[in-house]
Order: C-alpha cells, then sequence, then structure tokens
DNA sequence: GTACAACCTAAAGCTGACTTGAGGTCAAGT
DNA sequence: ACTTGACCTCAAGTCAGCTTTAGGTTGTAC
C-alpha cells in the first residue's frame, strides 16, 4: 500500500531507519513488490504506531522485538505481554512524577534567572529565602531543594 | 569533605562515572588532597544535584558543560542561562504532556491484556468496541488511537 | 613491614540507535 | 535510448555515555 518514502514522511523516521527497523526485525510480515521494494499495509503502519508509543515508554528496539515476536507467537504469550505492559505502565507513572520534580526545579530556576536578569546581578536573588518568594515558586523550590536522604547518612 | 567513593554512594552514579564527569569539566572547582584524591566539598555536592536534574532534563553532558561555565562565567551570562531554563522547562512540560498519552496507551493495553489472560484468548476481546468498555478505558482507549495527522494527507 | 582497600591515570572497549557510503536495480518521463 | 529519482543491499562509520583494563600510588590496620 505505502513504499518505505511515504511511511517516511508519515512519521518522522528516516528511510534508513525505517530499513534498520525492517532488519531488527520489527516488521516480520512486511511484503514486498515483485521488484523488491518494501510494501507498508496497514497493519504495518499500525505496528510503527505502537512501536513508537514502546520507544517512548522506554523500551530498547531488541525488547521491542521480542514483544512482537510475543504477538506472532499468538495466545501462549498473553501473560508476558500483559505483564510487560504492566511493567511499562509503573514504570511510565514513575518517570512522570520524577519529570514534575525536574519541572519544579526548572520552574524555580526559570524565576531565579529572571528575576536576576531583571536585577543584573545574581547578588541579591542568591540570598532570597523561601518566604518571600511568590508561592508557586516556593513550593517548586521547596519540592526540589529537599534535603536528599543520602545526607543524612 | 567527601571522598568519590563517598558521592558515589550518596547519588547513585559509579565511581567511573564521576571520574568522567570530571575529565568532561563538570567539576571545575574540584579540589584534590595533597596526594592527588578527590575531594568533593557541598558546592560539588549540590552540583551534582544539578547535574542530575539538567540530564532528566533531556540535556547533554556538553550542555551541562556550557552551563556551568556560564556559571563561572558571571553576571555577564544571565540571559543564556534564563533562556535556557526557559527553554528546557517548556521541552520539559511538553515531555510530560507526551508521556500522558504514553501512559494511557499503556492502560489501554494492560486493560486489554488482563481481559485476554481471564478469558484465555485474544479472541472475543480483540472486537470490542469502544462503547463496551469500562470508561476509563475507553478515555485511555480513545485519546490514543485517534487517527494521526498524516493519515489525512 | 606488609597486606589491603580505595584511590589515581590513560587508553581502549562497549552498546544502542542510527547514519553514511559505495555500488547497483528499476520504472516513468522526455 | 537515456536520464532521473526512489528504491535496494551490505558494510563501515558515528556519537553519547559509560565501563573496563592495566598498571601504579597511598595510607590505615594488623
Amino acid at each position: 500500500m505505502y513504499s518505505i518514502g511515504e511511511v517516511s514522511n508519515m512519521f518522522q523516521l528516516s528511510v534508513p531507519t525505517l530499513r534498520y527497523y525492517d532488519q531488527q526485525g520489527l516488521f516480520p510480515n512486511l511484503k514486498r513488490t515483485k521488484s523488491g521494494l518494501r510494501s507498508f499495509d496497514s497493519h504495518d503502519i499500525e505496528s510503527i504506531r505502537i512501536i513508537e508509543y514502546l520507544k517512548k515508554a522506554g523500551m530498547s528496539l531488541k525488547d521491542i522485538r521480542v514483544f512482537i515476536d510475543w504477538c506472532h507467537a499468538g495466545d501462549s504469550t498473553l501473560i508476558e505481554r500483559r505483564d510487560m505492559f504492566l511493567d511499562r505502565l509503573d514504570s511510565v507513572k514513575a518517570e512522570i512524577e520524577e519529570l514534575n520534580r525536574v519541572q519544579d526545579l526548572l520552574t524555580f530556576k526559570s524565576w531565579y534567572y529572571s528575576q536576576a536578569v531583571k536585577e543584573e546581578t545574581e547578588e541579591r536573588i542568591k540570598e532570597v529565602k523561601p518566604e518571600e518568594m511568590p508561592a508557586d515558586i516556593r513550593r517548586a523550590y521547596e519540592n526540589t531543594h529537599a534535603d536528599l536522604p543520602c545526607w543524612k547518612a
């Protein structure tokens, strides 16, 4: 249905990247034209969509290949697949949690440097105490400047 | 104050990794004992804390080094530093957005495979329509199975 | 005084995910 | 017929971020 170039345009994936994925076994059912050109059908397209999600979920191409092989193997691998998704779900939830803390740090630092730029020096802002910060900035600050567990050891 | 081994334990960073960071210029003020051992003071520790955050914010060691050099250069680089943090903030917000969609996909897939495991086959669940899904699953499903812009082209 | 753990350097090696390069095929347009 | 552009393969190259290896020093504990 679609040539490799068309698919490359649909997703933000280069043509060599798609060939590389194929080589890594991510498209086990990919058809070819008589003359040997790759021909992606809607099932292949859907699998690229899922591959993109799994990559964002922190899986390596190798892990994704294992998953694809499980799918190919049929109902005997349902448990593995369920457990894989539950595991990824936990991990992504944790990552979102973590990024929220990162966001707080960046919010604080953006405020800090915006103040510093206004005053043309870091001098004064460096000494500001939590009580003197806007409420949201203070929240972000206290959320990311807490003592680490390791300090207590 | 702290040896490299102690610092390695505080953060989850191996001793060679800390030496590698030092080599990449991430600790420009790191002191040594008379016999040449690295000696991390509280300022160095704080900078590792920040480095960890910046890595999670998607910066490479090279980018982080540039930032550290800016800090060292003083007030003349305040604008660059502010802009860097504003830029990272945008990027992390976008990443959180994206991970929320990933989470929705994983939520749907976890439900799907949990059902399949219960029924010991994918047969029936494969045919389920959005209307028959629990509300939260349906939301997750519709949030991640929408047509991609590329389909419309 | 000697064993031992923890440190040091410099250089080479590794992994994942691509990218690049060289050399070739194929089908459509002029 | 011939040029062009999109495709093909296979092999080698790249990059980040570590890790490993080899060989050497230091300083406390027995």
